[in-house]
RNA sequence: GCCUCAUUAGCUCAGUUGGUUAGAGCGGCGGACUGUUAAUCCGUAGGUCCAAGGUUCAAGUCCUUGAUGAGGCGCCA
């Protein structure tokens, strides 16, 4: 059937607008679709523009009963009519239809959504539908405004957006199993006279791969930009099977000419306040649905495991408090001495200095032992990237430590990585060499160390963790509109 | 990749030591009501109990294998 369009063709008003404006007594024209239709009368409208809906009301009586019967949960519609005071309780303002339009019909027996609570596993399976449940719009809705605050808070900075290429042909970055990206024939792939693949034919007649990191052309822009950030999915290939990882997921990479590791630290905790702070702000219907769901789902958890702190108490704790900020070598005599590991309750025990922190430690430590985010700096120069610089030797430091920071968030675990970059030319190239990295492949990098080297530091933020902390969702796969993990890349 | 748990109606779930015809709420459909707030009330239909094999007089229930999902761990952001 063809929608029957306005006659009196007007401009739809969003719904967001309509309800902070209350232009009461003017004729409105709104769009969107139904989440209830009560009585035969109360149409509770829901357009995207906000977490709430505005009630139209129908004069049943005079209604076309062709046309209300068409009126069901999910159908698309307008309504053109008077915006009045509501007689009823629960909203201020509601609109008088004089005329409905039914853009896109929605047969409740096919529609796999429905008005009630339903499992975020089976929304999940449904992800191309799931827009329209209050939870995932609002989560969307959250998740736009933490990236446009990310860009804000940048720019007000003097930070410049940086766009590093996606396909890289480097595979020396080291942060993980790279995807190819190839136009050769996989049923046919040709071969060189002595048996390697022949990449000479290949696109870009050499090995390609999905980045998994801007931080190497990162450093090249803030080697003269000064201050640059990026912000662009990543790939990584690994069989990483959690809550908190994405084969595909964006993340945030400021590089910072003439910094320290202090430096560094202060910007990431400056950008997590004030994105945080942002929410709060701009998002705090959406954050109110968010905190609820969260409220319900807890319920079903023992007490001990619920969080003692509301979702908004949570983020306002974060805007409020400073990051305690400490060397890993203290975090290992706390670890050392904890109640846990003198209990043997870690599965890890913590032997000494030198070992990498497993998540119940990092855990330990934000959870249990300090109760807000840590900044844990300074880690072994052997458990850490090449391109951290070389700390001076330290008093009661029984290694080669690298100015390294990791930024640990209570429930998401490592949020933020970055370090001090190794300026130094002769130094990285000593470092490359030992951890086997193929200097021929990076010689573009280390260009940036033999002209106009500088102290710089920089940090990646995972995008996706950040909207998990913000928006309470315990899986990373409901953060994303389309999640890509081992086994799936529907939609 | 490893470990644990799950899979029963469209959805969420119950189903006792293996025992007759597998249940509920929501949703659907039919009707009533008409200022409702996931409206309410009455009626009604709806099932290859994930798949394949096995044990047994008898399997939704026990065993084996596989698939899918969830959680934890590792890798990391």
């Amino acid at each position: 059937m063809p929608p029957i369009f306005f006659k009196q063709r007007m401009k739809r008003t969003k719904i967001a607008e309509i309800l902070r404006t209350e232009p009461v007594n003017t004729e409105v024209v709104v769009k969107g679709w139904v989440k209830a239709f009560r009585n035969n009368q109360f149409i509770a409208l829901n357009d995207g523009s906000c977490a709430a809906n505005l009630q139209v009301v129908l004069d049943f009586e005079n209604a076309d009963p062709a046309l209300v019967e068409r009126i069901r949960f999910g159908a698309a519609i307008g309504a053109r009519g008077l915006l009045v005071e509501s007689q009823g309780k629960g909203q201020r303002v509601e609109l008088k239809a004089a005329e409905i339009t039914v853009y896109g019909d929605c047969d409740p027996e096919q529609f796999p959504l429905q008005p009630k609570k339903q499992s975020l596993e089976f929304l999940r399976e449904h992800a191309h539908l799931r827009f329209r449940t209050n939870t995932f719009a609002a989560v969307f809705r959250v998740r736009h405004a933490l990236a446009f605050a990310i860009h804000k808070f940048f720019n007000d900075r003097g930070f410049y957006y940086l766009h590093t290429p996606i396909i890289t042909s480097s595979d020396a970055e080291g942060a993980g199993e790279m995807f190819r990206v190839t136009t050769l024939p996989l049923e046919k792939i040709p071969h060189t006279e002595n048996g390697d693949i022949d990449f000479g034919q290949d696109f870009f007649k050499r090995p390609t791969n999905l980045t998994v990191s801007g931080q190497l052309e990162g450093e090249l822009g803030a080697l003269a930009l000064g201050d640059i950030y990026t912000f662009g999915p990543t790939f990584r290939a690994e069989n990483s099977n959690t809550t908190r990882h994405l084969a595909e997921f964006w993340m945030i990479e400021p590089e910072v000419a003439f910094a320290d590791l202090t430096d560094n630290m202060d910007l990431a905790e400056a950008m997590l306040q004030y994105v945080c702070n942002y929410a709060l702000e701009y998002c705090a219907d959406d954050l109110k649905i968010l905190e609820d769901r969260l409220v319900e789902e807890e319920k079903a958890k023992p007490q001990d495991q619920r969080s003692p702190m509301s979702l908004t108490d949570k983020l306002r704790f974060v805007v409020e408090n400073q990051f305690e900020r400490l060397t890993y070598t203290e975090a290992i005599e706390i670890l050392k001495n904890s109640n846990p590991n003198k209990k043997g309750q870690f599965q890890y025990p913590i032997e000494g200095w030198g070992a990498d922190l497993q998540s119940e430690h990092e855990r330990y430590l934000v959870e249990k032992h300090f109760q807000k985010p840590v900044i844990l700096t300074n880690y072994p120069a052997a458990i850490k990237a090449f391109y951290m610089r070389l700390d001076e030797p330290r008093a009661g430091v029984p290694g080669p430590t690298v100015s390294a920071m990791d930024i640990l968030f209570p429930g998401i675990g490592e949020i933020v990585g970055g370090s001090q970059r190794e300026e130094r030319y002769a130094m990285l190239v000593e470092k490359m060499q030992a951890m086997h990295i193929p200097e021929a492949e990076l010689d573009w990098y280390l260009d940036t160390r033999r002209f106009g080297s500088c102290p710089h530091a920089g940090f990646g933020l995972g995008f996706e963790r950040l909207v998990q902390f913000v928006t309470g969702m315990g899986n990373i796969r409901d953060v994303i509109a389309f999640p890509r993990y081992p086994g799936s890349a529907e939609f």
